[in-house]
DNA sequence: GACGCGCCTTGACCCAAATCAAATGACAGG
DNA sequence: CCTGTCATTTGATTTGGGTCAAGGCGCGTC
């Protein structure tokens, strides 16, 4: 389950740029690599449970996590998709707050807790860093309660498949050329618990929307874009594409 | 609209612990003095729209402003509230990402972007606080999603009235003895677009709340709480009022 | 190749909240 | 005191998405 062979180096880290780490001197990284340790979880297997003791803090190296709260009569909502270079864990808190999945098989880098606290007290790139990547959540967040306090179904899916294009993209996992494709890593259901819909309803929009030929799917998760335009439009997003900066 | 007579003293502030400074020595604090400002705006006015140069950063004083985004077509989703020592913009964006509104008569400290931007690197206590308080910002988002996403118009007013009870506590706005009491800083339409609701419904619930004996009223606004249990029930959170650390 | 098991789709029906429409209340100004 | 404005409440009706239920499809296993 757990393997300590891989990416001994963070030179070679394929995240190295967008993480945690991203700002990082050779110094500060040889600091980061003496508390450092992977692990790899199965697809479906949790990382955390809401509530734990955390001892860690880490990175997504590779593969897909969900972050999601339930509630006592078991609703569920997502409330942060977890890609790679994604950080996990927040520094100065004992105990998770939110369950955290691995969807895909995932590799995580994690930092022993206290050794990486005293580390951003020392090393103000990890904090500066670190204070970027939780604005960006912060405004994704944001974008999140908008579509799910005043979108439709079927815009709900429109926004979630440009979401995720897009984050694919500035990760490029998509080849530049060629039509847009989007592979989703998320069953129905974790779609549902995303969007706040049930799996049915996410069922039937993907449907209309294949339908309408907004989207044409190739097999339950392959997704391509014939109108990147007519899908933004469908998303009922400002049509900057939400652009910021 | 502007007065720079007030407050010219960090240390007589009525946020000086709570807000982005909370950290400061001595020493910082003046340097902040030198590039702060006071603006004070009417109930009603709008502090910045979506999409605007921002050319500070700051802090409410007094008062409460929220963080709106409109989509093309009118549909409002309010993302942020923003009471006392909250902080409003982004270090490092030149424009607003969303309308900040001051819902009641405001004072808020301003300080220039750039020189506030220059003094975060060579201050690591404002950076470091700032993190904080954007975790914090973070949490809350991600609290509001779950309702946003999964709790009926019941469950979301009685979640509604219980975060501002706690919030105003923190801010110990209210007398600790007595009954709860809670002044909803909001008009029902305001509350709709925090909500993900249509004013009516927010009417709606409010008035079935009250027949039910979970709230009593006292005029449109003010609202006491027999039994804070009760309403955390009815609010569908885990019984131990979402307490993190 | 038949079975079981996830995952997904589709249909029928229902209900919570939206929409449309009035009426009421609270004030401020003349 | 009357009148206009704005916030709020309440009622009647509609509807988007939830719920319940039945199959379908792909795939690994015996």
């Amino acid at each position: 389950m757990q393997d300590h062979s891989v990416h001994v180096q963070c030179s070679e880290c394929p995240i190295r740029h967008r993480a945690v780490c991203a700002r990082c001197e050779s110094d500060e990284l040889t600091q980061l690599e003496q508390i450092k340790y992977y692990r790899s979880f199965q697809a479906g297997q949790t990382v955390i449970w809401s509530g734990d003791r955390m001892e860690f803090v880490g990175s997504v190296v590779t593969g897909i996590a969900t972050l999601t709260q339930t509630m006592e009569d078991g609703r569920r909502q997502m409330v942060g998709l977890l890609l790679p270079s994604d950080f996990v864990g927040r520094p100065g808190r004992s105990t998770a707050a939110y369950d955290v999945t691995a969807t895909t098989d995932l590799v995580m880098c994690c930092f022993r807790k206290k050794p990486f606290e005293d580390l951003m007290t020392t090393t103000p790139h990890i904090a500066q860093r670190l204070l970027e990547m939780t604005l960006d959540e912060l405004d994704a967040a944001r974008e999140w309660m908008l579509l799910l306090g005043r979108k439709t179904a079927r815009e709900k899916i429109a926004s979630m498949i440009t979401i995720i294009a897009r984050r694919e993209a500035s990760l490029q996992l998509r080849k530049p050329n060629g039509m847009l494709t989007v592979d989703l890593p998320l069953t129905r259901e974790e779609m549902a618990d995303y969007l706040g819909l049930t799996l049915e309803t996410v069922s039937r929009q993907i449907s209309a929307l294949k339908k309408d030929g907004v989207i044409n799917l190739e097999g339950n998760r392959h997704i391509n874009i014939p109108d990147l335009d007519r899908l933004l439009e469908e998303a009922g997003d400002d049509s900057d594409g939400g652009m910021l900066n």
